[in-house]
DNA sequence: TGCGTTTCTCAGGGAATTCACAGGTTGCCG
DNA sequence: CGGCAACCTGTGAATTCCCTGAGAAACGCA
């Protein structure tokens, strides 16, 4: 079931209507607290942990939808807690953080069963869909809820990650697609450069907040070029998307 | 839940129809008072503090709906506050106040939960403005309440900044927006020159009083030009917004 | 390793916005 | 009706904000 959220915004709930529940299991609490923070904005109820032992503990009682879990631990591997986390919730999807340069095929060999993986450091556009795909698919969460955004004659598929305007297949870029799936996330809400920085570019990046402006030039180019414009500017406040018509 | 408040203007309530709180945290005294008077004044109940040990305790037995929070506070670190704050609160929305030239600086991540933020010197408006954003969003006060202003054939979106008028979309600055729609929310009431300055304008500001009536000329050349006018002048008093008909 | 792609910095240009100034207009009062 | 104060608005300059080209660096894949 999908239904409308205080922000706007659609969102997962579970078939009984209830919240979906999500575990946050890292040792950094930084980390914790930032995902915590972005997955309750998504309305979803929010258990953390920081270590496998608590982690186990938790998932027991409060019985997750899915676990976002680092594979980093300091009291023990990520695949023992994965082990003993699949022994209480044999269903549960997980979505692992892992380091960039961590064993890839480890990691593919475990995501083998439906689970997900993310890098870090990531964005958080990034992890919540991954984990809106893995709760999508796993059921929890009713599956009429589709993957596809659309905003006027614009659409995008999160799971296959195809744009399309009007029609015409469009080929965006890894960042330039996770911007516009944050814009039509929020569609005709302006959005400032700040809000646009923290969720689609890493919690760790540091550069020029001009980016922002750059990879909107870049969309503009491909999705508004010789078109009826979307994607409209409002100084000194930030951008927004909308249907074409006005 | 909306309701009119005793000077005549539409606010926020909790679903339980108390007012809602909000704790305001600045080690500047005139900020605190400046930001308390304003709030006061949305018929919100308010407490400071001035630093982050007093805004964690306040934070704990006044249990706010919403947090204006200084990042540059003399005991502890900005974020080593919030994180106490979450602790406490896990939900409630910040708005965090910031120097200019911090913007780029270490905002990182701090809109990622849905909170927002302003730079000093901010304009009351801007705050109050904000706030009422976060708190709506939050779903603290009743989801009901929506985004866009209304006075007559005259409409203000705060969320896409849109503004119509009888239908047809009309392009606003910055400050003519924020001018428009401190009119609107005090619509029938006469608005001295002196306190659209104050909320308007940011509290620094050192300018020549004649700003107000130069932005009110903009807004009538764009909203009331060639139709009935609705923005008029009370000479020797100040300026009031109302429905064309009447 | 090598090559195409993607991300990002930097900087110039351009346009929108803000604001001061000043002269014109309106309304009010004696 | 004259004079004054309050208000309106055209002009233009400074500033801020935004856009985008060019190229360097990092990445990804064969």
């Amino acid at each position: 079931m999908t239904t409308t959220s205080p922000h706007g915004r659609t969102e997962l709930l579970r078939p009984d209507g209830s919240p979906v529940r999500v575990l946050v299991v890292d040792d950094e609490l930084s980390i914790t607290e930032l995902l915590s923070m972005a997955l309750r904005y998504e309305g979803w109820q929010i258990r953390s942990a920081g270590d496998g032992q608590g982690a186990v503990q938790t998932a027991r009682d409060f019985r997750p939808d899915a676990v976002v879990l680092d594979m980093m631990l300091p009291d023990m591997d990520g695949l023992a807690v994965l082990g003993r986390l699949r022994r209480e919730l044999p269903d549960v999807p997980v979505l692992f953080l892992t380091a960039k340069d961590a064993v890839e095929d480890r990691i593919a060999g475990l995501t083998a069963g439906g689970d997900d993986y993310v890098t870090k450091p990531f964005s958080l556009e990034e992890v919540v869909a991954r984990l809106r795909g893995l709760i999508r698919r796993s059921g929890a969460a009713d599956r009429r809820s589709d993957s596809t955004l659309v905003v006027g004659d614009l659409t995008l598929d999160e799971d296959s990650h195809e744009v399309t305007r009007a029609g015409d297949n469009i080929h965006l870029t890894a960042t330039e697609f996770e911007l516009l799936r944050f814009l039509m996330r929020n569609p005709r809400r302006v959005l400032s450069k700040a809000q646009i920085l923290d969720r689609v570019w890493s919690y760790d990046f540091g550069g020029q907040a001009n980016v922002v402006e750059l990879y909107i030039s870049y969309l503009r180019r491909k999705i508004d070029a010789g078109r009826e414009p979307m994607i409209h500017t409002r100084r000194g406040a930030g951008y927004l998307i909308k249907p074409a018509v006005s």
